[in-house]
RNA sequence: GGUGGGGUGGCCGAGAGGCGAGGCAGCGGCCUGCAAAGCCGUAUACGCGGGUUCGAAUCCCGUCCCCACCUCCA
């Protein structure tokens, strides 16, 4: 095994070699549930899903843990905001709705869109609010090494002391005097303005429910805090591979390693970081208001294509969105699904097995050792279909059989498999029943065909193709699919 | 100002000193009654200016532009 990986805090791609041989621990963050999911969200997943699909077919066992931020800022003041306004529009929106069935419902809209694309569950999905003891815990340590404050004014806030700790700004490589002075939105009793929050004091606005006693008087967990303790709990203190998107970086992983690394944790081997999805050039955000939904791009092109086209990119570059992307994605995808079908169809589905990089194609494997080069991996895909299409024509069975293997093992590394079926999965009986009615037409086209009445051939093609069918004739006669959506 | 990453043919997108990845679109051909699918062929591509080298998209110097992060963000 030869995987290499790009590590974001040491800036280099480097050698992986699992803490303990045979089992990868990967920790990855998922969302804060305070709205709908966006593409970008999905594209994060998507990327830590192969991943995590690639050390397994390295026969590693991966233990992935990836949390659910169910308290913040802004799940609480958009509850706040469901109840007493005046009947709003947007359909996201539900009315008197408390934090906690706020959080919960889009929790579900994230796993809802992470299945239907095909992104298998981590092996535990903690929330953020089942750990307050742990949080305390931690801070507690912090605080006796000399890492944490109570806040002097009484707020209740308990604060990381950045300070007092000289690698603070080394995964992102800044130093904290270069750092442009943030104008902290609420600097009440920070020793320096760059202390984050591990403990966040009640509000008089604050729900009752959003309120957990502790040492410092009664509050709810600051942002990082929440993975820090999840990590050690689950993962121990030290463990392989940390990731999320790109923009968690700083301040969010900078300050996780700092409060961990503070409190005595060795804490992540390796920082993997996923690009951003951009519309037209442009980083997809809420506050921009340029996002797009994976369920619209579902409703557009089906969550196979989906999956191919937010998977396709290395993981690392930016992958812009633009109108004609899912029609590309879909033409690629019909590439591959149109060799599975008609290969299928001459020498039997080939049986869905555990995906062992050893039965894969070299140049496969070499693309994806390296980073999980998958534009590289995607190519050496491409042209087994191309030879192989070759091959189908010729009648090479074995040669065929072979490939089909090939093709399906790969798209499994990819997750495609999960993501949709390659042809249109229907129900036997319905299939069963359609396939009488359509062979029955086929045949009668054959005989026109054979009368050389080509207008009545052609005729009962139309038909077909106006109820959805597709007819593609061949050297052992016609074969018929449903048309893509 | 600091940090990280980019600028590759009509589009998307790998590569990182020497056979022009792959996909989409285009063009020509093969196959086909016609289609569809498939196959074959097809490109003065590497932001700009210098330099090193037998040879540079890849290395060096300079320069222009873009994106992300430094505030909540996958």
């Amino acid at each position: 095994m030869s995987l290499r990986f790009y590590d974001t805090a040491r800036a280099e791609v480097r050698p992986f070699e699992p803490l303990e041989a045979g089992r990868v621990s990967l920790y990855y963050c998922g969302a804060t549930v305070q709205g709908m999911p966006h593409v970008g969200h999905v594209r994060s997943a998507i990327v830590f899903d192969q991943l995590t699909r690639w050390l397994e077919a390295n026969g590693l066992r991966v233990t992935v843990v990836r949390n659910v931020t169910d308290i913040d800022d802004k799940i609480l003041e958009k509850s706040r905001a469901s109840f007493g306004e005046a009947a709003t529009t947007d359909p996201t929106v539900v009315a008197d709705e408390p934090w906690w069935a706020l959080a919960y419902r889009f929790e579900q809209e994230f796993d809802r869109a992470y299945s239907a694309l095909g992104v298998r569950p981590p092996t535990y999905e903690p929330r953020a609010t089942g750990h307050i003891p742990e949080m305390h815990a931690l801070i507690e340590r912090l605080i006796g090494r000399g890492h944490a404050y109570p806040a002097p004014d009484g707020s209740g806030d308990v604060y990381f002391d950045v300070r007092s700790w000289p690698p603070y700004g080394s995964l992102t490589h800044q130093e904290l005097d270069d750092m442009q002075a943030a104008p902290d939105a609420d600097p009440r009793g920070k020793r320096d303005p760059r202390d984050f929050a591990l403990w966040k004091g009640s509000k008089d606005t604050d729900p009752e429910t959003a309120s957990w006693a502790s040492p410092w008087g009664a509050g709810r967990p600051g942002w990082h805090l929440e993975c820090s303790s999840m990590v050690t709990k689950y993962l121990g203190a030290q463990f392989d591979i940390h990731g999320g998107g790109l923009d968690l970086r700083f301040p969010h992983h900078e300050n996780e390693m700092a409060q961990s690394q503070a409190a005595g944790h060795a804490f992540a081997r390796f920082w993997m970081h996923n690009g951003m999805v951009t519309y037209r050039g442009e980083k997809m955000s809420k506050s921009i208001g340029n996002t797009v939904g994976p369920q619209e791009m579902i409703d557009a092109a089906g969550a196979r294509v989906v999956r191919y086209y937010l998977g396709q990119a290395h993981y690392r570059s930016v992958l812009d969105y633009r109108e004609t992307s899912l029609q590309e994605a879909a033409a690629a995808v019909s590439r591959i699904d149109g060799f599975i079908a008609k290969a299928s169809a001459r020498v039997g589905a080939p049986a869905r097995v555990e995906v062992r990089a050893g039965d894969l194609p070299a140049a496969f494997v070499a693309a994806m050792d390296d980073d999980l080069n998958v534009p590289q991996a995607l190519a050496v895909l491409h042209t087994t279909v191309r030879s192989a299409n070759t091959a189908l024509a010729a009648g090479e069975d074995d040669v065929v059989s072979a490939a089909l293997a090939a093709v399906v093992a790969m798209t499994g590394v990819l997750g495609l498999d999960d993501a949709g079926a390659p042809v249109a999965a229907a129900d036997a009986a319905e299939e069963r029943a359609l396939d009488a009615l359509v062979a029955e037409r086929i045949a009668e086209r054959a005989e026109a065909r054979a009368a050389r009445d080509w207008a009545r051939a052609d005729a009962i093609r139309d038909a077909l193709t106006r109820a959805g069918i597709t007819i593609e004739d061949s050297s052992h006669g016609a074969d018929w699919s449903l048309a893509d959506r």
